[in-house]
Order: C-alpha cells, then sequence, then structure tokens
DNA sequence: TGTACATCAGTGAACGCGCGTTCACTGATGTAC
DNA sequence: TGTACATCAGTGAACGCGCGTTCACTGATGTAC
C-alpha cells in the first residue's frame, strides 16, 4: 500500500497494520453511512487525529477508498467460497448454487453500502484501478466451478439454448477458460444470464426497486434462485 | 414546481417555463459530466448568471435534483412506450419484448448518468420524494402489458414454474393488478424475473461489469433477451 | 392613453461550512556501534 | 550496557477551494384604474 514501511515483523511494521485496519474500519463505517463520499477528515475525526495524520498511512483518499473496495471484493468473494465450500456433498450442485446466491444476498444486505460501493454506479471522477480486477472475479470464479461441475456430470445439455454466434462465441469460450471450466459456449451463456439475474436481484432489493411491492424478500429471492436454477437446467 | 407561478398563459409564465426548461437541460448535462454530485453553483455559472438567481426557480438543490429524476423516469418511459407503440402488429409480443428491451438499453446507453441516477446506487442523503413513484413505474406497465397480452393469447401456461406460495402470491397477485393485467402470479413473476434480469443487464454493460470481457454488447444483449423471451413463454 | 403601483427576475455580497492536501515541527521509538 | 543517530507517527497551522443558502437591493415588466 505505503512504499516506505518499516522492517517486516518489528514492532513499528505490527502496530502500523493494526493502524492500517483501524483506518479502514472507521472508514468503513463512514461509507456505511454516507457511502461514497468517504472523507479522510471525518475518519480522522473518528480516530481522534488529526487529518494529515492519515497520510502516513494512505497517499490519498482515493487510495483509502481503493483499499476498501478491494477489501469489499474479497470479503464477498470470501463469503461466496466459504458458502460453497460448506457444502458438504460436492455433487449436489443444486444445494451449491442456493448457498453461494444466498451468501451473496446476505453478505450485500449485511453490507449494502460496500456493496453500492463495488455493484453501484460509478463514483464519478473515480477509475477503479487494476488491483480490483482479481477479487472482483472471485464470486463469478465459484460460480463456474458450480456449473462446471454439473456440466462434467451431465446435468446440463445445450438443448432448448439457442446457438451462440461467433464473434460473441469466442469472447464467451475465452472467459470460460479464464474461469477454468470446460463448457461449451451456450451453457456458460445460461451461466452469465443467471448471474446476471442474480445481481439484478441484489440490486433491486437494496436499491429500493421493490419497496412498497414485495415485503416477503427472502421468499421472493429464493423463488428467483429457483427460477434460474431451472433456467441453467441444475437439478 | 414553485408556488408562485405568475398567471398561467401570460408572457412572464412562457419566458418561466423556459428558464425552468433551460436549467433542467444544463443540470443534465452536469449530470452526465459529474453524476449525481450536481453543483447549483455550477449550473448558473453555466447560465451566465449569479447562483442565488436559481431559487427563483427550485427551492433547492434537492428540488432541482428531483426534477431531473422524474424527468429520466418519464423519458424512459416514454422511450418504452413508443418503441412498443411501434409494432403495428399487436399479437406479435415476442416483437413488442425485444422492441421495448432494446429501447430500454438505447435510451439508457443515450443518458447513462440519468439511468444511474434512476437505476443506480441511491444518492446519499437524498430521498426520493413520492412524485418519483408513478413515472418510475411506466417502464414496467409496458412490459406487463406485453406478458398480458400473450397471456391473454393463450401463450404463456403454468407448466414448468414452480407455484408461488402464499404470502408472496397474494403481493405478487397486487401487482399484477396495479399494472392492469390479469396474469396468474407464477406467470407474473417470470416476467419480473425477465424484467430483473433485462435491467441487471444493463446495469452490468453500463456499470463496467463486462468491460475487457464482452466486447460484442449488441449480440451479447439480443441474446440475452432471447433466452429471457423463452423463459417467459413468448413465441 | 397615461399614471401609480405591484410583481417578479436577477444581482452581489455575505454567512458558515467542510473538504483534500502540504509543510515544518516535535517527540518518541528503534538501530548501530 | 550505553550513547549517537536515524526513522517514524502524529501535530497544528495554513493553503485554496467549492458548496448551498439567505438577504437586501435594483430595475424591468405587467396590471388596475
Amino acid at each position: 500500500m505505503t512504499e516506505k514501511t518499516p522492517a517486516a515483523g518489528s514492532i513499528r511494521a505490527r502496530v502500523r497494520a493494526e493502524m492500517i485496519d483501524e483506518i479502514k474500519n472507521v472508514a468503513r463505517r463512514h461509507v456505511a453511512n454516507e457511502g461514497a463520499a468517504l472523507s479522510l477528515r471525518a475518519v480522522s475525526r473518528d480516530m481522534g487525529m488529526v487529518s494529515s495524520a492519515l497520510y502516513r498511512y494512505f497517499p490519498s483518499r482515493d487510495e483509502l477508498l481503493t483499499a476498501l473496495i478491494i477489501d469489499a471484493y474479497d470479503s464477498m468473494g470470501e463469503a461466496a467460497e466459504t458458502a460453497d465450500a460448506n457444502v458438504s456433498n460436492r455433487s449436489d450442485v443444486l444445494a451449491r448454487w442456493h448457498a453461494v446466491a444466498n451468501a451473496l444476498r446476505a453478505w450485500s444486505l449485511a453490507q449494502p453500502h460496500e456493496y453500492a460501493l463495488i455493484y453501484g454506479s460509478p463514483v464519478p471522477g473515480y477509475a477503479a484501478p487494476r488491483d480490483t480486477v482479481g477479487p472482483a472475479t472471485r464470486p463469478v470464479v465459484v460460480l463456474g466451478a458450480i456449473l462446471a461441475d454439473a456440466y462434467e456430470a451431465g446435468m446440463l445439455t445445450e438443448a432448448g439454448s439457442p446457438p451462440v454466434r461467433n464473434p460473441l462465441r469466442r469472447e464467451i469460450a475465452v472467459l470460460s477458460v479464464h474461469i477454468g471450466a470446460k463448457i461449451p459456449p451456450s451453457i456458460m451463456a445460461r451461466g452469465m444470464i443467471a448471474w446476471t439475474e442474480l445481481f439484478g436481484a441484489i440490486s433491486f432489493e437494496l436499491f429500493g426497486r421493490i419497496d412498497n411491492t414485495i415485503d416477503e424478500r427472502d421468499d421472493w429471492f429464493h423463488y428467483q434462485t429457483r427460477a434460474m436454477a431451472t433456467f441453467i437446467g441444475l437439478r
């Protein structure tokens, strides 16, 4: 994060790491209250420090925001991975799909503003740096693995899906390679559509799109993921 | 908008209305550049006025933002309605679905920041007032009408959809009444899922989620809407 | 048709605020010999 | 084990900025008689 780090393992290095964590925690709390309009001064106030002191730890406000975004991606990715790993019967891909979907939603409901930070409208004047790419793909990788396992178990057939034609077909093929799954494009496409619906559902719920309309949110979410599981062909 | 309006039809009233339009246009341009961080002073500068002059037209910054939001909803709703109405063969519900879906995406791509304003993360410290509810539902109503026409034509059957169980079932039934469509809940639910996927797809594209992954965006969007049409049962 | 008055748009100065960032500084803590 | 020096964390003042909103005001435009 910062270049000038003291010798690793030293007391100072440990204190410094704790300090960085604390700053990020306070900043996270502010994001939870105000959204992406994160203020360095407000964070420093909450920490009982002078605002310039934060510059010992983060070179700028944007770098702090980036750190939060990376953490959010990682946290969400970890939630997905854990949920998947906790399904002991690995061949029960349907259970894994629901476990991951529920975990993603639960994570998002628990930290709505962090969700907004990574899946909401881009913050104006802030460009996500390269470092965010890796962590951002973790949930997708988990979903891809479920899809791949289902396919390898012979559960998914291309029947019923329209064929994917060629410039697009190649792009989707590249994607499945990146995900590490050997799946025909039309099946990969089904997974991507389910992925889109899943995050669409979470965004709708979090951003108020179903307020005053659907109160039974658990049921509605579960209904959607069941429908999407059928759509993919999971059983 | 403002209480003290001069006598309707008078010259002053006309000039005033033009002025309000102009302010909104300039503000829209600013939203297109900076997003929801709309600044009254910046708008007034662009208009060659002093910032306090805007208070003759809008009582506060938030009211101006609200006006923009309502306009955005109306503009998007109108785009959907027009696209639907332009399909001369009313019983070709599949064509109508694709026309509306494409129109919604085209509108969003043309004014991404206005899309973000209404479908992105909520602006912190800004609560959408009641007036936005009506305009917000216009695209949904259009999609609901297509669904209803397809159902009345005997195209959609409940077969294959899991039943919707009761607290949720009632809510969805209420929704179809509001939409003005007599449709069984499980079919209504399929429509809502397609609607969720549709806006999920637009959000993913606009918010950068498929950057460096899918370049063939027209094809990919069309593939998705085709798949969702099949999912609903449109043909 | 002309006069007296009310309405309205726009001005310019000011209020109080919070922000990110820089910079020279003070002490405390670690390191080398 | 003790001393001299380097490293680092945190301070406090200051910079320049832009923001929303209020208020007393000046003229111009409309309305009533």
